[in-house]
DNA sequence: TGATAATATGCGCAAACGGTCATGGATTCA
DNA sequence: TGAATCCATGACCGTTTGCGCATATTATCA
C-alpha cells in the first residue's frame, strides 16, 4: 500500500480513463470550439452559416467541426451540397453551461453578459446552477 | 441582426469570457493535472506526498500545482518547509466528477473502473449523474 | 458536361505546451 | 553555521496545436 503501484491492472484503466477524460475537457479548451458549441447548440446549422456568424475561415471551421465530430460531441447530417452540425453530447451541453455559469458569475462581480453566457443552453431545463 | 458583428461592446465582453471559459476547462485538459486533482480533491497533500502518490518528478508536479493554483483551482499553504495545495474550486471539483462519470460510463460499456473515476469526489453529495 | 458552390484535407509555419536538467531560495536541523 | 530537505524556476527541447493557403472532393445547376 504504499503508493500508486499495485493493483496494475485497474490502474492502466484508470490512467487511461484520465487520457479520456482529459481528451474530453480538450474539446472545451479553446475559444473557437466554444463558439461553434454556442452556435449550434440550440439548433443545427451548416458549415457556411457557422462559418459566417463566427465570421472565421471556412477551412479552420470545418477543421474545428470535424475535430469535434470525431470528439463525438456533434453529429452531421449531409443534405444535398451542404453539411449540418448539430451538439450530439447533451452532457456536454449541459457542462458548457454550468461552466460559463460559473465563470460568469465570477467575471461579473459587475453584472453583464450573464445571460449571454448561460444562452448557451436553449430552454434551460432549470437545475443545478451551483453559481 | 445580419451576424456577429452589432452590439459590439457587449459582444467584446462575450469574446473574452470564452477565452475565460477556454481557459478554466484547459486546465483540466491535462492527465498529469486531472491526476492532481484525483489526488487532492479528498485533502490536502504536500508537494512531496502529490509527486511520490503519482510517480512523476517534482519539477513537473510543482509547474502544473503552481499553475493551477495561478488559475485558481488550487489554494496553498504554507508550513514549514513543506506547501500544502488543496482544491479551492468547489465547482470544478464537481464537474470533474460528472465528466468522470460521463467518460467512466461511455467507456465501460464492460464495466470496470467507473467507480474509481467517481472517487474523483469525497462524499459525493448525491446529485445529477446524467449518466 | 462544364461551371459553380459547399466542404474537407495536405502542407507548412509559428506559438503554446509538457517535460527534463540544473540551479536557486527558503526552512529545518545537527 | 553548514548540511539537508522541500519547493520553485530559468533554460532548453521535442511535440502538439491552431491557423492559413492552396487544392481536392462532392454535389448542384445551367
Amino acid at each position: 500500500m504504499d503508493s500508486v503501484r499495485e493493483n496494475g491492472a485497474k490502474l492502466d484503466k484508470l490512467e487511461h480513463a484520465f487520457e479520456a477524460v482529459a481528451a474530453y475537457f480538450s474539446v472545451l479548451s479553446e475559444p473557437t470550439r466554444l463558439r461553434i458549441m454556442h452556435a449550434i447548440c440550440e439548433e443545427e446549422k451548416t458549415v457556411s452559416q457557422i462559418v459566417e456568424e463566427l465570421g472565421a475561415t471556412q477551412t479552420n471551421i470545418s477543421r474545428h467541426l470535424n475535430m469535434m465530430h470525431r470528439s463525438g460531441v456533434l453529429a452531421r447530417r449531409k443534405q444535398g451540397n451542404q453539411v449540418y452540425y448539430r451538439a450530439a453530447d447533451a452532457a456536454m451541453v449541459e457542462i458548457c453551461r454550468d461552466v460559463c455559469g460559473h465563470i460568469a458569475a465570477q467575471m461579473d462581480e459587475k453584472k453583464p453578459l450573464r445571460g449571454d453566457l448561460l444562452r448557451l443552453m436553449p430552454k434551460s431545463r432549470g437545475k443545478k446552477r451551483t453559481v
